[in-house]
RNA sequence: GGCGACAUAGCCAAGUGGUAAGGCGUGGGUCUGCAACACCCUGAUCACCAGUUCAAAUCUGGUUGUCGCCUCCA
């Protein structure tokens, strides 16, 4: 498995810390509303990566916070009136669901911020003790970034870059600082905001505090894999690791992935240019699986433009994939169980070789748009070569295949059994009388108030086949 | 101002030295009572210019364009 690490800017063969084990941890959202479409992706992205890993036979200790104490959280909780907690446990139970929905499956751990307080202010007395840290006269508590040598190996900037890049935007509450890159790890509390006992002021964690701690508390001082959006190598990320490997002593992640934006109309997402949309709002038009098959349709570091004619555009593709599913099932419940025929046999081994395509293609840097590209191959290749007389055990392996490997994506292609009830398979039956009476007015209204249900007919040379819409 | 990424058919998108995967869409055809599904056919001198090489979408330099980070941000 080659993995792009931005710490090193290239391409690296993955080396786990402990054998067949992964340790990874993904920044999480910070719940003041909905999580956006843009939120969706890195979870999307990371979660198809531990599946990938998962199916590989690693065992994947997967780890991602919820930011439940913020500026934004606060405010939100101002303007409606009720405590920032409820706020926080509202969103995190929405974006859960959301999760569900993207069928991305829950972390081993999804930690909380403000359930790690103690853990943080441990943190803060040792980078205070080992000079990485100092304590302003209002009681908030900065990062000595100039301690730290390292500062700016993973976003590849000097600290005189840095400086002397400032725009004429001027950093605000900087008064109390020692140079202006240092940032807050604990800040003291205004009227009205949540805040906790400690050794400097009653006050809150700063962001970046909070991952370090989450990571070492849930993962250890070292871990595999560091992701999420690129927006976060700086300064977020790159302040973790100076928190991090100042306190600890050691490395902090050894591999450092991270995910390119999702933009609308070539253009960053953001509420002032109207052009927002969250989880729920794609929700509302599309199956979020269609979401989910869009995001892995590119590969994870190039940016991938939203619209609406993409998102129709992958609803068909995965239409595609789910077409050659139900069908084979169909095919499945006609044939007969005999022996493999050569002609089969040799398909199969077409399907195999497909399936390790499939492998090269996820272990190059988790190129899924190519192993998608794979599965439209095995699609094809099923399409083409079942048909009513080929066998049983033929065309379930054909299916198995394509289920397979759609799973590892995450992507649902087979249908949930179901029985129809017993009106409907009585109208079925009665169209097909109508057809063979050739009354196709009956047979064609009758299939006309079965959509009204939902229900679309498919009449294929072995019979009638239907689906939910 | 500093740093960086990207530019492949109508649209999306793989491909990092040996003459272009896949999907969506379009048009034509096969199948079907019709429709849907599926199948067959239908599409690119890889932004531009110069260079390296027997050979470049792929490497080097330049030009143009788009975007991102440097400030909360997935």
């Amino acid at each position: 498995m080659n993995i792009y690490n931005t710490l090193t800017k290239r391409l690296e063969e993955f080396k786990p810390i402990e054998p067949d084990k992964v340790s990874m941890y993904v920044c999480g959202p910070t719940v003041y509303n909905l999580i956006h479409i843009g939120n969706a992706r890195p979870m999307i992205i990371f979660d198809t990566f531990r599946r990938y890993m998962t199916y590989r036979g690693y065992d994947v200790n997967y780890v991602s916070n919820f930011t439940d104490v913020d500026d934004k959280i606060i405010k939100a909780a101002n303007e409606e009136g009720v405590d920032s907690k409820e706020i926080s446990e509202r969103y995190i139970k929405e974006c859960k669901k959301d999760m569900e929905g993207l069928n991305v499956m829950p972390a081993t751990t999804h930690p909380k911020a403000t359930e790690e307080i103690d853990g943080m202010i441990d943190m803060i007395k040792t980078l205070i003790d080992k000079g990485h840290a100092y304590v302003a006269d209002d009681g908030t508590v900065y990062y000595r970034t100039t301690s730290f040598k390292d500062y700016g190996k993973l976003s590849h900037k000097n600290i005189e870059d840095l400086e002397g890049g400032h725009r004429d935007i001027k950093v605000t509450g900087s008064e109390g600082k020692e140079d202006m890159l240092d940032f807050v790890l604990w800040k003291p509390k205004k009227e009205g905001e949540p805040y906790w006992e400690s050794p400097w002021c009653e006050g809150r964690p700063g962001w970046h505090i909070e991952c370090s701690v989450m990571s070492k508390r849930y993962l250890g001082d070292t871990i595999d894999i560091h992701a999420g959006g690129e927006d976060l190598i700086f300064p977020h990320h790159e302040n973790e690791i100076a928190q991090s490997e100042a306190a600890n002593g050691v490395p902090f992640a050894h591999y450092w992935m991270h995910n390119a934006f999702l933009n609308i109309d070539n253009k960053k997402m953001s509420k002032s240019l109207g052009n927002f949309f969250t989880v729920r709002d794609i929700a509302a038009k599309y199956e979020l699986q269609v979401l989910r098959f869009f995001m892995l349709s590119a590969h994870y570091r190039s940016p991938l433009n939203f619209s609406d004619s993409l998102m129709e555009s992958a609803k068909a593709g995965l239409s595609r994939i789910r077409n050659c599913v139900s069908d084979l099932d169909f095919r499945a419940s006609k044939a007969e169980k005999k022996e493999l025929s050569d002609s089969e046999r040799g398909t199969l081994e077409k399907a195999l070789a497909l399936k390790e395509k499939f492998i090269a293609a996820m272990d190059d840097d988790l190129n899924t748009a190519d192993a998608i590209s794979v599965i439209f191959e095995l699609v094809k290749l099923a399409n083409t070569e079942a048909d009513e007389g080929s066998s049983y055990g033929f065309i379930m392996q054909m299916k198995d295949a394509v289920v397979e490997l759609s799973d590892v994506l995450g992507l649902i292609v087979e249908e949930a059994k179901e029985d129809l009830d017993n009106e409907i398979e009585a109208l079925i039956e009665e169209r097909q009388q109508a057809r063979k009476n050739r009354d196709f007015a009956r047979a064609d209204e009758i299939r006309d108030e079965l959509l009204k249900k939902g229900i679309v007919l498919k009449d294929t040379r072995e019979g009638v086949k239907w689906e939910r819409v």
